[in-house]
DNA sequence: ATGGCGACGCAACGTCGA
């Protein structure tokens, strides 16, 4: 089973690649952030002949979460609210329930966070608490559990391009990667980390500054497994090949394979 | 040099992202 997670960055525009990706990936099931748009102005029907159906919950003009998966795998829509995340309610969160394979899927779109100290950086850290609970609580249901997304959090040096310039600043400042840590506390695994030990391997490269191709990048998309789900990890990595393409997102799909 | 790029809403440029 291969399963992505791909903040696109306006599902409108990236629509062509997203396509073309499910075609030669042929991935199981693909976590999308940033849809950008409104459920009624999803394009469902291009995803249907595609062979997939979607469980989304988008909205205008900012953030939107799918999940978007092989027509033949029984999905079940679990929630696509966070309970106390707090105000504004924004659309960042899509659990899914697949029970033929009893695995619970949380995509998640984690708040920017603009700039330490900033009235949004704490809105991140509430967010970031009110998940803890949610997912303390899904674990009660003795599923296996995987968390994706854009989390807006670069969990180690190693996982930005010039520690140097990004310390202290927001992806990667203390109080963040203490809400990334305290979220593998509950018994999860950084699947890409689990298997990679090196550094300089990123999902998000700035559109500025030709940032890409100098590689000046950070690891902020992930995919976490419940210690009930490590056992069935094959592989994981970042497929940097859409951020080649012409008007790409900025972020690249990561990925993990189960043997599941 | 704190902007560069890109999407959105909307019809000029401000807001937001990361």
């Amino acid at each position: 089973m291969l399963i992505a997670s791909w903040n696109v960055n306006s599902i409108a525009v990236r629509l062509p690649h997203v396509l073309n990706y499910l075609k030669e990936s042929k991935v199981d099931h693909l976590g999308l952030q940033e849809l950008k748009t409104t459920d009624d102005k999803f394009p469902y029907t291009e995803f249907s002949e595609a062979g997939y159906s979607c469980l989304i919950k988008g909205e205008k003009t900012y953030n939107g979460v799918a999940l978007v998966s092989q027509k033949e795998t029984s999905c079940r829509l679990v929630a696509d609210v966070l309970p106390g995340a707090p105000e504004p309610l924004q659309s960042r969160l899509i659990d899914v329930l697949l029970p033929q394979s009893k695995l619970r899927i949380l995509n998640l779109y984690v708040p920017n966070g603009s700039q330490v100290d900033s009235d949004k950086y704490e809105y991140k850290l509430k967010w970031f608490d009110a998940l803890l609970s949610y997912v303390g609580k899904a674990q009660e249901s003795g599923e296996h559990l995987l968390i994706m997304g854009d989390f807006n959090i670069a969990p180690e040096d190693k996982d930005v391009h010039d520690p140097a310039q990004w310390e202290g600043q927001v992806l990667v400042s203390e109080r963040e990667r203490q809400c990334f840590q305290r979220l593998l506390s509950l018994g999860f695994t950084d699947s890409f980390r689990h298997l990679h030990e090196e550094g300089g391997v990123f999902s998000w490269w700035d559109y500025r500054q030709m940032a890409f191709r100098r590689n000046m990048g950070l690891r902020i998309d992930h995919i976490l497994l419940s210690q009930s789900l490590l056992p069935f990890l094959k592989q994981a990595w970042v497929d940097k090949s859409p951020r080649k393409l012409e008007k790409p997102s900025d972020h690249a799909p990561v990925l993990v394979e189960l043997d599941l």
